[in-house]
DNA sequence: CGAGGGTTTGAAGTGCATCAAATAGTGTGG
DNA sequence: CCACACTATTTGATGCACTTCAAACCCTCG
C-alpha cells in the first residue's frame, strides 16, 4: 500500500470524513504529512497559531491546559482515528489547548486551510461540521456533568462501561487503553485515588482487576452502581469512552 | 411597537441571528409565539422531541439535568437574548437537558424546522451556526476547566470578574444577577459553600459584600487570586458570565 | 541485577457536603 | 404600619471524599 493509500486510510476512519467526496480526500492526503513523535513531545500548545489539524494515526494524544499554578487540567485523550485542533477555524485561528504524546506515536498533519475552504464551498461539508461539533458538544456536555455527580469510583464504572460492548450479553472483560496514572487525570482526578477508587469499585461491584484487565460476569452490577449517578439511560455508548478502531 | 416588531426586537438580540436576512427573521417572528412561564414551571424536560427552540425574552431559564438518584447538575442559566434547545437539531431530536423559569418570564417558541431549514439551504446560516456552537463549545470547555482547577471561592471570583466591565480601571459595583441559592448551583456548589467561600473571597480580596451587591477598589486583587487558578488570560470576557442586554 | 517508572498503601490534611438551626429579608393581610 | 408566613441566607458541627506527601512495592527492560 503507498503512502497516500495508508493516508487515505487513515483519514477515513475520522467520522467528519465519512462522507466526504474523494476528491477531498485526495487534496488532504496530497497536502498532509505523517510526523512521529516521541513520549512526552509536545505538538503545539495553547495560544500557537493553528496552521494544521491532526488525526492520530497510531498511538495517543493528550489534550490539556494549563493554569499560571501550573496546575494541568486533561481536556481529552485521543486515540487513533481521532481528529483535533480542527475547532480553531472558529477560535480565532489559534489552538484552544495544548496537546502532547503519550508515547511513541504517528500523526497526520493537514493544512488548516483546506479544511476551511472545503466548508466555506461545501454545504455538506459545513453540515457535516454541524454533526461533528454537537457530537463534540454533547461529549463535553457528559464530561461535565460526570465530574460534577459522579464520584471517583463512579467515574471509572462509567468509563469502563463505555469501554465495553454494552450490547453484549453475559461476561466481559475489557483492557485499560492506557496507563493508569493517565487514565486518572483523563477522569480528573489524582493516581491514588484512581487507586483507591478502582479497589472500592471492585469491592461494590464484584469485578476482577488484575493489573489492567478487568473482567466480570456481567456489566449489570457496575450499571446499577455507576448509571444511577448519571442522567443518560444506560446502553450509553454512542460516545464511547475511546472510538474502536476496526 | 406592534407585537411581530417586538419579537424582532428579541431575535436580532440572539447572536446567531446578528447577520440573518430580514426575509428570515421576519418568517421566525411570523411562526414564533411568545409564552409566559412561572417561577418554577417546567417548560420541557430532557428526550422531549424538540419541536420548538427558545429565547428568553424576559427573566431567568435554568437548563439541567436528572439522575435516577434525583441529583440534578445545572448546565446553564441564561438570561435575556439568549437561545437554547436548538442544538436539538442535531441531536436526534431530543432536548438534551431540561429547562425550568427560575421566576415569572417570557420566552419566544419558534418552530425547529424554520431554523433547520435555513440552515440546509443557506449556507450562510449553517457557517453562523457553527461559529454560535463553537462559541458554546468554548464556554463549555472553559467550565469544565473551572470545575477541575478552581476552588469554590475562585470560581465566584471568576464569575464576578467575568459579570464585570473588564476594561474598567478602578472601582467597580456587580450586581448578582440572580439569588445566590441558583448562583451556587450555576457554579456547582452548594448554597452554604456559597455563602462560606464569598466571605473567603472577602477576605482573601477586601471586596465590600452587601446582599447581592458587591464593590471594589479595583479589579485587581480578584484577578490575582482567582486568575492564578485559570489557563485564560485575564481581560476573559469574551465568553461573559452573563450577556449583557442594552 | 539494578534503575526507573508505574502502582499501591499509609497517614494526615483540606475542601466541600450535609444536617440542623438561627437570622435576615420580603411580601402579605390585617 | 405592624405581625406573620415564608423564603433566602448565614452559621455551626460533623462527616466523607479527595488530595497531598511519603514510602513501599512491583514490573519491565537494559
Amino acid at each position: 500500500m503507498s503512502s497516500t493509500d495508508q493516508i487515505i486510510t487513515v483519514l477515513k476512519l475520522e467520522y467528519l470524513f465519512k462522507g466526504c467526496s474523494d476528491d477531498f480526500i485526495g487534496q488532504m492526503a496530497a497536502q498532509g504529512r505523517i510526523i512521529s513523535a516521541n513520549k512526552g513531545q509536545v505538538l503545539f500548545v495553547s495560544h500557537d497559531e493553528a496552521a494544521y489539524f491532526y488525526i492520530v494515526v497510531s498511538g495517543w494524544v493528550k489534550l490539556f491546559r494549563e493554569t499560571l499554578d501550573g496546575a494541568q487540567a486533561v481536556v481529552d485523550i485521543l486515540p487513533t482515528g481521532h481528529m483535533f485542533g480542527e475547532t480553531s477555524l472558529f477560535e480565532n485561528g489559534e489552538y484552544p489547548f495544548s496537546a502532547e504524546a503519550t508515547e511513541s506515536m504517528k500523526l497526520l498533519a493537514v493544512p488548516m486551510g483546506l479544511l476551511q475552504q472545503e466548508i466555506e464551498n461545501n454545504p455538506k461539508m459545513a453540515l457535516a461540521m454541524l454533526s461533528a461539533m454537537a457530537r463534540y458538544r454533547k461529549h463535553q456536555d457528559r464530561e461535565i456533568e460526570h465530574r460534577t455527580l459522579q464520584n471517583a469510583p463512579q467515574r471509572i464504572g462509567c468509563f469502563l462501561l463505555r469501554l465495553a460492548d454494552q450490547s453484549h450479553e453475559g461476561a466481559v472483560k475489557i483492557h485499560l487503553p492506557y496507563d493508569k496514572t493517565l487514565l486518572a487525570s483523563r477522569l480528573g482526578m489524582q493516581p491514588e485515588t484512581f487507586s483507591r477508587a478502582l479497589a472500592k469499585l471492585k469491592e461494590k461491584t464484584g469485578i476482577k482487576v488484575n493489573g489492567a484487565t478487568i473482567e466480570m460476569d456481567s456489566l449489570d452490577q457496575l450499571v446499577k452502581y455507576s448509571c444511577a449517578a448519571c442522567s443518560s439511560e444506560f446502553p450509553c455508548n454512542d460516545l464511547p469512552a475511546c472510538r474502536k478502531v476496526e
